[in-house]
DNA sequence: CATGAATGAGAATTCATTCAT
DNA sequence: GATGAATGAATTCTCATTCAT
């Protein structure tokens, strides 16, 4: 069915480029349907974002939960939470920027409290995962745990695009490593 | 003059939105001035946002180092650069997030390497203050000073943007403690 | 459909005026669409340009060689090229003067390749007929057949434009009369 | 004075250029003074074209008298004619083109009432000369002298621009040759 | 005399959206 | 369900012209 060629399509184009600069006509040409599909299928662009997101969104927290389910130690779920979120900065930089940095970006009403729903149930998850850290033997810093989460996002996001740029001078796993570190220091007083 | 004028309602416009967003038109309109009037002093709109950026930083850097001078000791000077970004992201947000973050905006080659060179100059402003750790009693963790500036800078935009739209919940004080928490003890082995 | 209509009233818009006095505006309105279905229906301005330029051409070829199939004597072959030409002159002198006098307009170098292209096909083609004098009893003077084509344009296009302007001193069958003895008396030894 | 730099530069950039790609900011450029002077010097671009043409033609025309005034040969004085006018249009061909071809440019009734004064002063020139030929030895052939000195100058126009195009190919001395015989051929029943 | 900052009408182009089929 | 031709508002940019100094 074509609803599901053009989701796709979007996911690619609004991950690839930044809302504006992705259009319609390049949607319509990458899922192989004519334009006027697009709005058969869904009200209009800022509709269509917001499909896309929570579809993103989505695949995102089940393959992240997949990983985390079983009862791993805190430094290894860290470790999964990194891996994970850099995955969806590298693939989706401008869909993820947009969700967590930028959702003023002129949409309805309607849009607009979806994807901050979103983000604050990203923000909850991210957030209770550190929270483990309080019950641990290792202790969350003096933290709103969502400002954490939030901090942790920002670290996430930038180091992927920095990442992105100078490809040559570091390996993923360098980055992986680095930010690692990063977190886990500023959020704990010390893991394992 | 008028140039100035253009200026400085370009700031403000190209900091309120982002770049595809922020038009000519209301530039030209907060500014007072004719359309043309914006033409007669800028060869074209990327060649203004460059000029933005660049009058943005260098009264960012002009602030900062006049803080930052004396020889205070590093937590100091760590507590007052958080809290000069703190200003620039809470100000200027899409103006920062282009030049941090998003510089591949479709510019023309002569503008784009104006923008990355500023980038990279900033990143190694802020790579020197973090290498200073190194010398200190405290040590600057096993970290690249580049990527730990960009992730510092990511952590400074991202909460500066949750912090905007959720001014009930916290204080600008709050905001500032908790981001200098994270990113001490990110970065530092202890401080002070 | 509208494409039709939209070259029909190309054709007009750039026989009548010089290449930039001739406004998409124009085009649109006399055309009876909306500006943007002339981009809907063509990549931009030069591209809609060339279009016109081969229809025109294409359509002028095909009547001048319906005309001149028949093995007809070469006297009448000239009179019936000089015959269609000033039609063609005197209907869309803006748009072929680009294509024989100033191909230089500013073009990208794709539409500029088909226009030199075509320009070069029509000397060609009236170069062939002038070089039949060579093998009948009459004589084509020592001239370069192209130059001699080109010369014969030259002629072609400023009486055409002399005569638009002077329509009270002379017939359009006193035009015709006089360019053939100009033509034929420089290009040829005698005729008939 | 600036006046007489400005009618220069003018010359110069009218003759290079299409009248609507001419701007009044080259002209202030090359002439090297301020864009408001050529305002305080003349009414309007248009006007100023007019100055220009006129200068244009009177040097033009002050250059061939002074080359023909001796009573020599209609040949010779054939050839000179040629020469000069080949000389006007590889040097000022966008000018002269409006002249003698394109007077319809959008002027006011005031400029293209010069205009079309000066292009008939100078086909009566030409007209003139081609008269000799009836007095002479040599017939001016049964041709209106007007339509004649028209299509003269539009061979001299054409060839020229072809000749620019194709210098590899021809010589300037291979075009005047050739221009020669097709003319004079063209316009008599034999000369000399 | 001369300036040059400022103007604004107009031009090309883009793109989300609509709608008859 | 799906199409794609058609739309028009919005946007960037150009340039002849004006005018206070």
């Amino acid at each position: 069915m074509s609803k599901e060629r053009i989701i796709k399509a979007a996911i690619e184009v609004f991950s690839e480029n930044e809302y504006h600069r992705a259009s319609m006509d390049e949607i319509a040409l990458r899922a192989q349907v004519a334009k006027g599909t697009l709005y058969y299928n869904f009200p209009g662009k800022s509709q269509l974002f917001k499909t896309v997101v929570k579809r993103t969104f989505e695949d995102f927290i089940r393959r992240i939960k997949a990983d985390l389910q079983s009862s791993i130690p805190l430094k290894d779920k860290i470790q999964q939470t990194i891996r994970h979120h850099l995955d969806l900065f590298l693939e989706s930089r401008h869909l993820s920027h947009i969700v967590f940095n930028d959702i003023s970006n002129g949409f309805e009403e309607d849009v607009l409290d979806e994807l901050k729903l979103l983000r604050e149930e990203h923000l909850n998850f991210l957030a209770t995962i550190l929270e483990e850290g309080k019950c641990d033997e290792n202790y969350l810093r003096d933290l709103d745990s969502h400002i954490a989460a939030v901090g942790m996002i920002g670290t996430l996001e930038s180091t992927s695009k920095y990442f992105l740029s100078h490809q040559n001078k570091y390996s993923r796993d360098d980055l992986e490593r680095q930010v690692f570190t990063m977190i886990t220091m500023s959020l704990f007083n010390s893991i394992e």
